[in-house]
RNA sequence: GGGCGCAUAGCUCAGCGGUAGAGCACCCGCCUUACAAGCGGGAGGUCACUGGUUCGAUACCAGUUGCGCCCA
C-alpha cells in the first residue's frame, strides 16, 4: 500500500493532453492484444469490428457503435476474459471507384484512358494516401482495438477466402449466372443488390395512356366496358375497337411494352385476352395476356408489361412467354428505333407522354403522384430496373441456415423484438446479385474458353491457357460477409480461428441489420458446416442498437444540416464525455437524442470524478492494495456507519452494473454509476467523510482513508469500460499502478441494511434542515449555533458530528436562545438564529407541508375505507397505507403545534 | 397497400398494477478550504384520447387520434 501526497492536480480535468498519452501508453504495452492474458485457459471474448468503408470518416453513429463495443471490450478484458477486438476496413467497391474516377475526371483523363490495371493500381495508391481516415479517428475515440490484427478485405488473405468461398458455392450449384431483371444504377454503370437501393417516395406522375384503336367514341377507361363486352368479335386477333387503358408512372417504358395483362377474373376485360392491341408510337400489335398477378384494383386493372425493364413485368413475360425488348442503353438512354432515340430516360418521359396526348391517347393524368422509388445507396441516382446477365448467389439453403441458427438460439438477437424483422427478411430473401461492373474489387473467378465454355478457379488453381477471366468484380459484401471468418485466417486452418471463433458479439444499428448479419451469417455456417451447429455461428449474440438523433429527436442527415462532428465535441468535451453521453442514451430497442448539452454534461461529470479523486488524493486517501476487499470486510465493525454505509451501496452498485453489462443495457448501467458516483459517493459519503479526515482522531481519519481510497478505486474500474481516459489517469494517480485497463472487475460482496437505513435518515434530516436554512434565507456557510434535542434516543445518536458539519450547525454555548425549531426523524432541532425569524416564510412552507399531509390523509383515509380495498389487497399495501395514514396525522399534529407557535 | 414501434415535466428520455422519475433548461440563494464544468434549496406532469379488466391503471386489454420506421 502506498499513501499518496496531495497531488498537483489542476482544478479542471484538460482531456487533449491525457488522452494522447493513454492510448499511446495503452498500445505500446500491448494490451489490446488478447495475449496480454497468458493465461490461454481463459475463455475468449471476441468482437470483430463490422468493417467500415475505405473512404469513410467517423461520424456519430460510429462513435455510438464503437463506444459500445469498446466497453464490452474492455469490460471482458477486466474479467479476465482473453479479449480480441478486431478492426479493418471494406473496400467499398461503388464508392471507391467514384472517388477516384471523380480524381481522374479532375486531371481530365478516366479510368477508361488509364485501362483497367493502372486504374486499380491508381485506386491501391488512393488507399495508400487518403484511405481509412477513419481507424487514425477510432484512436481519438480510445477504441482499443488490436492493430496487429488489423484487415483489410482487399488483403491477400482476405482475397483468398472469397475466392474459395465463390468456388465452394459454385460447385455447390449455389452460384449461377443468369439473364434477369437487377437494379441498375445508369451513373455508376453497375448491377446493385436489393438492399443497396433506397425506396424514397417521390413526385411523379400517373399517366392512363388508351393502347389499342385511336377511335375513343365508343369507351372511355376499362370499366364501362363490361357491359358491351359480348359483342366482341376479337377472339380471333382482330384487335379492339375501344382501346384498353393502361396507367404508368413510366411512360416512356412503354416503347419496350410486349403485352398488356389483366387479371384473369377480371370480367371488364375477359373479351380482350387472347387478342392484340396496337402498341401507340411504334406500330406493334401486342397481345393481351391473363395473369393473376395483375392487381384489379390498380389503376384500370390492366397494365403494361416491359419484361425487359421491371421485375414483375420481367415474371410475367417469363410466364406468357412474351419477348423481351431492351429500349435504353446503361445510361438510360432510349435505343429503341424512332423519335425518342438519344434522349434520356427523364427526357423521354414527357416527351412521350406528349407524343401520346397529341394522339388523344392520353386519358387521365395524375400529378404529383407521390410513389416510392428507388434510388442508388451510393450516389442517390433512380435506378433503373435493367435486364441484364449478372452473377447470383441462390440463398435458399444459406438463408434458411441462418434462420434456423437464430430460431434454435445459437445465436441471439438484441433486442428479441428484432427476431421478427431478420425473420421476415431471412425467410423470404430474393437471390443475391453479386457482379459489379466494376474494377475495383475482387474479380469473378470465373474463366471462358475462346468457345464459351465456362471454369470456375479456385485460389491454386491456374486458367487455362487462352481463357479469359469474367471482367466484373464481386459485391463488397461478399468480401463482408466472410469477415469473421476470413480476419481470423479461414479457409486455412489457424490457431486465431481456433481461439477466437465464433465470435461473442456483434455490434451495428438495427439499420443495417441485413447488410452485415445475414450475409455473416449464412457465409458463417456455410463455411463451417462440418463443425458442430454451435460452433457454426459467426457470433453467439448480435447487438442491435438505435439510431443517433439530433436533440429534438430527429433523423439525422446532411440535407437538413443537422449532422454533428464527433471529433469536434472529442476536441471541446472530451472522449469520455463523447462516450457517457452515448452510452448513457443507449437503450435496447430505441434511438437516442444527442446535443451539445448532453455532451457538456458528461464533460461535467468526468471533472466530478476528477475532482473528487483530487479531494482524495489531498486528504491521504489510502491506495488498496490487492486484499483490500478481504481487509476491508474483516474490519467492517471498527468502521463508521458512513463507511459501512457507502461500501454497501458500492456493492450492490457493482451488483447491478455487472448485470446490466451483461444484458447489453448499458443506458441503465451509466446511470446507476452515474447516481452512484456523483449523488451518492461526492454529495453525500465525501462530505461525511470530512469529519473523520479533519477530526484529528488519527485511527479513524486512517479508516475513512482506506475508504475513500477503496471505493474509489472500484468506482474508477466501473466506469473504466465506458470512461477509459479520465479513468485511467485519476486511477493511476490514485495508486501509482501502470493501467486501471488490465485490472481486475470489482466484486465485493457487502451488504449492510442497517447502515442504510441510518444514512437514508441522516439524508432526511440533514435536507429538512436545509429547506428550512434556506428558507429563512441563511447564506450555506453561516454558522448557526444549534441544539439537536431528543438525538440521543434516535439510530442518529452517533451522527452528530456529520449532521452538524454537513449543516454548519455550532455547539449551542452560553446565551444560546432557540428562536426556531423544527423536527425530523425524531429529532428537534432547535436554532439560533440570533435574530428575527422570518416567520411568513416558515408559515408558507409549513401550510404547504400540511396541505400535502391532509391531501395524503385524504387519499389513505377513503383507501382504508373502501371494504373491498381492505378484503382483496394484499397486506403488505393496506399495513404500507396505514402506516401512510399514521405519519401524515403525526405530521399534521407537529405542522399545527409549530404554526400555532409562530407569532 | 402489408408489418412494426412510439405518445410521461419546457426539451430529450427512463419507469411501470399500489404516493410520478432522471438529465438538460428554469426560479431563489451561495466563490461553504475537491469541484462555479460547482454547492444548497425550489418550481414544474388530469403519464395523448375513449372505453374495458381490477379493490386499485401512467402501467394490462380494445378502439381512436397523432408521429415514426421497415417492407412492397
Amino acid at each position: 500500500m502506498t499513501t499518496r501526497e496531495p497531488d498537483g492536480l489542476p482544478s479542471q480535468y484538460a482531456p487533449a493532453e491525457v488522452e494522447a498519452r493513454r492510448y499511446e501508453i495503452w498500445e505500446k504495452a500491448g494490451y489490446f492484444q488478447p495475449e496480454v492474458r497468458q493465461d490461454v485457459s481463459a475463455p475468449a471474448f471476441t468482437i470483430v469490428l463490422p468493417p467500415p468503408n475505405v473512404t469513410g470518416s467517423l461520424h456519430i453513429g460510429h462513435a455510438l457503435d464503437h463506444t459500445l463495443m469498446d466497453t464490452l471490450t474492455r469490460w471482458h478484458r477486466m474479467r479476465g476474459f482473453r479479449t480480441l477486438w478486431l478492426p479493418g476496413m471494406d473496400h467499398a467497391g461503388i464508392a471507391t471507384q467514384n472517388v477516384v474516377e471523380r480524381e481522374l475526371a479532375k486531371e481530365g483523363t478516366s479510368r477508361h484512358d488509364l485501362g483497367r490495371e493502372a486504374f486499380v493500381e491508381r485506386v491501391w495508391e488512393w488507399k495508400a494516401e487518403y484511405g481509412g481516415k477513419i481507424l487514425g479517428q477510432m484512436r481519438r475515440l480510445g477504441d482499443s482495438v488490436d492493430w496487429s490484427r488489423e484487415r483489410f478485405t482487399m488483403d491477400e488473405r482476405l482475397s483468398r477466402a472469397v475466392q474459395t468461398m465463390f468456388k465452394r458455392l459454385y460447385d455447390d450449384g449455389l452460384i449461377y449466372r443468369d439473364n434477369r431483371i437487377i437494379n441498375w444504377c445508369p451513373r455508376c454503370l453497375t448491377a446493385l443488390s436489393d438492399i443497396e437501393v433506397n425506396h424514397e417516395d417521390d413526385d411523379g406522375e400517373l399517366v392512363y395512356i388508351r393502347y389499342g384503336a385511336t377511335d375513343n367514341s365508343n369507351s372511355t377507361a376499362g370499366g364501362s366496358r363490361a357491359d358491351n363486352s359480348k359483342n366482341d368479335n376479337s377472339k380471333t386477333g382482330g384487335g379492339d375497337p375501344g382501346g384498353i387503358v393502361v396507367a404508368t408512372t413510366r411512360a416512356e417504358t412503354m416503347l419496350g411494352d410486349t403485352a398488356v395483362a389483366v387479371h384473369p377474373d377480371d370480367e371488364r376485360y375477359a373479351h380482350l385476352v387472347g387478342t392484340t392491341v396496337e402498341l401507340p408510337l411504334t406500330g406493334r400489335r401486342i397481345p393481351v395476356v391473363a395473369d393473376s398477378h395483375v392487381d384489379p384494383e390498380f389503376g384500370t386493372g390492366a397494365v403494361k408489361v416491359t419484361p425487359a425493364h421491371d421485375p414483375n413485368d420481367f415474371e410475367i413475360g417469363s410466364r406468357h412467354d412474351l419477348p423481351r425488348l431492351t429500349i435504353m442503353d446503361p445510361r438510360g438512354v432510349i435505343t429503341a428505333p424512332g423519335p425518342f432515340e438519344g434522349l434520356d430516360r427523364f427526357e423521354a418521359r414527357p416527351a412521350v407522354v406528349a407524343a401520346l396526348r397529341e394522339q388523344g391517347r392520353v386519358v387521365r393524368e395524375v400529378r404529383p403522384y407521390v410513389h416510392a422509388v428507388g434510388h442508388c445507396d451510393r450516389c442517390g441516382t433512380t435506378v433503373e430496373p435493367r435486364l441484364s446477365l449478372q452473377w447470383f448467389v441462390k440463398v435458399g439453403p444459406l438463408a434458411k441456415a441462418a434462420g434456423d441458427a437464430v430460431r434454435e438460439g445459437r445465436t441471439v438477437l438484441h433486442p428479441p423484438e428484432m427476431n421478427a424483422r431478420f425473420f421476415g427478411w431471412v425467410d423470404d430473401m430474393h437471390d443475391w446479385c453479386i457482379s459489379r461492373q466494376l474494377w475495383w474489387g475482387h474479380r469473378i473467378p470465373v474463366w471462358y474458353s475462346p468457345d464459351g465454355e465456362e471454369r470456375c478457379v479456385g485460389p491454386d488453381e491456374d486458367a487455362p491457357e487462352g481463357w479469359t477471366q469474367d471482367t466484373d468484380v464481386l459485391d463488397t459484401w461478399f468480401s463482408s460477409g466472410l469477415w469473421p471468418i476470413s480476419t481470423l485466417g479461414w479457409p486455412d486452418d489457424t490457431a486465431d480461428l481456433a481461439a477466437f471463433y465464433p465470435t461473442s458479439v456483434l455490434v451495428t444499428g438495427y439499420d443495417i441489420l441485413f447488410f452485415w448479419v445475414v450475409r455473416m451469417m449464412m457465409f458463417g455456417l456455410r463455411a463451417n458446416a462440418d463443425k458442430a451447429p454451435e460452433e457454426a455461428v459467426p457470433f453467439r449474440d448480435v447487438l442491435l442498437h438505435g439510431l443517433v438523433r439530433d436533440q429534438f429527436g430527429k433523423k439525422m442527415s446532411k440535407s437538413k444540416g443537422n449532422t454533428v462532428d464527433p471529433l469536434e465535441w472529442i476536441d471541446r468535451f472530451g472522449a469520455d464525455a463523447l462516450r457517457f453521453t452515448l452510452a448513457r442514451g443507449a437503450y435496447l430497442g430505441s434511438d437516442q437524442a444527442i446535443g451539445e448539452d448532453w455532451v457538456a454534461g458528461s464533460r461535467n461529470f468526468c471533472n466530478k470524478l476528477w475532482n473528487a479523486t483530487r479531494f482524495a488524493l489531498m486528504n491521504g486517501a489510502q491506495a488498496p492494495g490487492d486484499d483490500a476487499a478481504a481487509t476491508i470486510r474483516s474490519e467492517a465493525k471498527n468502521l463508521a456507519v458512513a463507511d459501512r454505509w457507502i461500501l454497501s451501496r458500492l456493492s450492490s452498485v457493482i451488483g447491478e452494473v455487472t448485470d446490466l453489462l451483461g444484458k447489453y443495457e448499458f443506458g441503465k448501467a451509466c446511470e446507476a454509476l452515474y447516481h452512484f458516483a456523483w449523488d451518492e459517493f461526492c454529495d453525500w459519503y465525501v462530505e461525511l467523510a470530512k469529519v473523520p479526515l479533519q477530526a484529528g482522531d488519527e485511527a479513524a481519519a486512517g479508516r475513512a482513508r482506506r475508504v475513500l481510497g477503496f471505493v474509489l478505486d472500484q468506482m474508477l474500474k466501473l466506469l473504466h469500460p465506458v470512461m477509459p481516459f479520465v479513468t485511467d489517469e485519476l486511477w493511476c494517480a490514485l495508486t501509482g499502478g501502470d493501467s486501471v485497463m488490465v485490472e481486475a472487475w470489482p466484486e465485493f460482496a457487502f451488504g449492510d441494511p442497517a447502515a442504510e437505513a441510518e444514512i437514508a435518515s441522516l439524508m432526511r434530516l440533514v435536507t429538512e434542515v436545509r429547506r428550512f436554512r434556506s428558507d429563512q434565507g441563511l447564506k450555506p456557510g453561516q454558522r448557526v449555533p444549534a441544539r439537536l434535542a431528543g438525538i440521543e434516543g434516535t439510530p442518529l445518536k452517533g451522527q452528530v458530528p456529520a449532521i452538524r458539519s454537513l449543516l454548519r450547525l455550532t455547539e449551542p454555548s452560553g446565551d444560546f436562545s432557540a428562536s426556531a425549531s423544527l423536527a425530523a426523524e425524531g429529532v428537534t432541532v432547535e436554532l439560533d438564529l440570533a435574530g428575527t425569524v422570518d416567520v411568513e416564510a416558515e408559515r408558507k412552507r409549513m401550510e404547504k407541508d400540511l396541505a400535502a399531509a391532509r391531501k395524503e390523509i385524504a387519499q389513505a383515509t377513503a383507501k382504508l375505507g373502501n371494504s373491498s380495498f381492505m378484503a382483496k389487497a394484499p397486506e403488505q399495501v393496506v399495513a404500507k397505507t396505514r402506516q401512510r395514514l399514521a405519519d401524515a396525522e403525526a405530521d399534521i399534529a407537529r405542522l399545527e403545534n409549530r404554526l400555532a407557535a409562530l407569532t
